[in-house]
DNA sequence: AATGAATGAGCCTTCATTCAT
DNA sequence: CATGAATGAAGGCTCATTCAT
């Protein structure tokens, strides 16, 4: 990698930094430049404008969650087993969300802004309709169901699934400082929760096909 | 009501739209004036500042969902009929909620914001921490648990319940026009996610009691 | 006196108080109405503007000034006993400025703003040119000297008798506080610096005649 | 000199005249920035706000104003021989502040204003309280004299001394242009009024030493 | 590829002044 | 006389963006 790209790689990680802190509008173009230790002006070298920095975060990160999702799928996600789609999906997918913990609060802030601007948290059960990627659109093609039982399960996956999840993610830190929990028995509460909630509706689902 | 207080008003419901729409950073005290139809000025005769004027909508919110929470617990909630809790529920404080989603918005905007600023969002668990009301306080001492289960419960409540239900709030108008889907549709998805995750916990912990 | 008037002069002496502590620009209405324990629009009531509050400070300043130089002057200042000059310029005329000490802040401050603006601090010493009075016509007029003998004169009672002493009135709170003086103690310097520079200056005039 | 200092050292000139012209107060950063012929935007560039333009202004004038009285010392000033002293201040001194009258003006004008503000005119006379150099203080400790008498000069000499010259330096334009008299008159017969007043006191101190 | 300087547009806030009662 | 409410016109300051080198 040359040093020209590293630039961009140390903007890029600073706006999400910054953009994770101050939202999107509050971030700084200075700030930015300031935390990439790069001439603020550099920053226009490389995106076109403020928003476009935005528009790579986006598109860096969907690339690669779908990319681990697909990964995710191709080893065995979605199986019969539970334990084991568990097991893969924290070793596959939990783990990079985790480590982009500010891409997501962009995500979610930005989500609940405006009313004509999409709404790139979709994309997270939507793979449909990302423009990103054609090679996902099988997987839920193997499954025949009703629109109606779809539209349910896609439901339940965002609101009790994921969102728990995404909100469980961006928000750890300033649980554990608020509640003076360590972060070790945070994860064991939320993993309680989520074994009690969301994965036990999925072993009902496993349990009823039977 | 007098003249006066109305203009307060106007501006306090036109700056939660605003808020709401383009995130407190985003919003600008023009757009507030004009959708409250008010001269930009009278803003600063009402409110020192415009993050006066968010303080003002935290605590109005926090003030009024205490007392709701409250009513809700001295009419029975938190009982042990999970039938009856959830129907107080919605009759007491769900439509609260929903009404409110602008606030709720941008309390988890500004939640997920900066590292030294508190979060607003967590004083929807934390009612104990909460400055506003002293009344709230016998509600979870009734209860004799360890420390570990209570904090089990509570990251419990506020990720699988409140979380999903809040998200459920800000995002379903979004929800519903990307999925083209009927509010009614969601809704009633949305109830059968929460039936089979998080009261579904409940009831369990119900049925292990006896 | 009735209750009218008396507002009229609390909102007088209010102004004066914070033009002089603030410079003419830098005073609030604000801040004078609420001095005054007026309500700010009934300022509009008795004045037209901000600036005629000024003005009328101005005329009622030069107008009793100018009374209390008459009185000096028809009670024997400007005689030929410099010590009874002394005495009655300070039972007649001194008290008045020191008392006034607000105003002839204002005055300094003002006068050395702008260009295009008069001065009013020359009206110290320019009574001929004063529009207030014409009863000061003969003062001047009873001593026969050449114009290049009035011109020194005047600029030296101006720059070396008027402005220490306006200087010492509006400073002198200052000085005490800022070299840790009596105001005791700073009197009796400056008389002593009076008294070996100007008033020296006169003693000589006079000597000199004989 | 490159360019980027340049524009500074405009903004600061023209900061200076609108100052002097205005009031620190009644001035405006657009006037400022017009008068420098730079983008108002670039003010903030340079300096972080309109209070720390006049910080620097005043740092600028005493730091200079103080190195040429230091020089004055050096080459004599302060001597036995009064005409001596007074052709190296005009050289040295005076000459400086004359071509920096709007410093001055300013000076005078915010010295007035508020009660807890310090009072930068005061630093004229009093170099010891002043941080700015510590060279000076080898030149009043030269001579040894009661507290009184130190308190008696420095009075003398700051209102009977300085204060005229400066007033008459900030007052000149307006004084030629009220009485309608040329520069060089008045400046004969300011000389003529400090002959006769300030300096035969210093030239009566002498006589009275021997 | 990099940077110090510059800028136009706009934002929050202030303030003298007026209105309605 | 008196006042709470309202307003138009700035004023200080910020910020994304561009220029020149």
């Amino acid at each position: 990698m040359d040093k020209s790209e590293e630039s961009k790689i140390r903007i890029l990680d600073s706006a999400s930094k910054v953009f994770a802190e101050k939202g999107y509008s509050g971030a700084r173009m200075d700030e930015i430049a300031g935390k990439a230790h790069v001439n603020k002006a550099l920053i226009y070298y490389y995106f076109k404008s403020k928003e476009a920095i935005l528009k790579e975060l986006y598109q860096k990160f969907f690339r690669e969650s779908t990319d681990l999702l697909l990964r995710f799928v191709e080893r065995g996600g979605f199986s019969e087993d539970a334990e084991e789609n568990k097991r893969l999906f924290e070793a596959e997918y939990a783990g990079y969300l985790e480590a982009n913990g500010d891409i997501l609060k962009i995500l979610v802030m930005e989500s609940l802004k405006g009313d004509e601007k999409d709404t790139p948290l979709f994309r997270l059960v939507d793979l449909e309709g990302s423009e990103h990627d054609t090679r996902i659109q099988g997987i839920e093609e193997r499954v025949k169901i009703s629109e109606k039982e779809r539209q349910r399960m896609v439901v339940t996956e965002f609101f009790t699934g994921v969102m728990p999840f995404v909100t469980y993610i961006v928000l750890k830190d300033k649980w554990c400082r608020h509640f003076k929990m360590s972060e070790r028995a945070l994860k064991e509460c939320f993993d309680y929760a989520m074994q009690h909630t969301h994965e036990q509706y999925h072993a009902n689902r496993k349990g009823k096909k039977r």
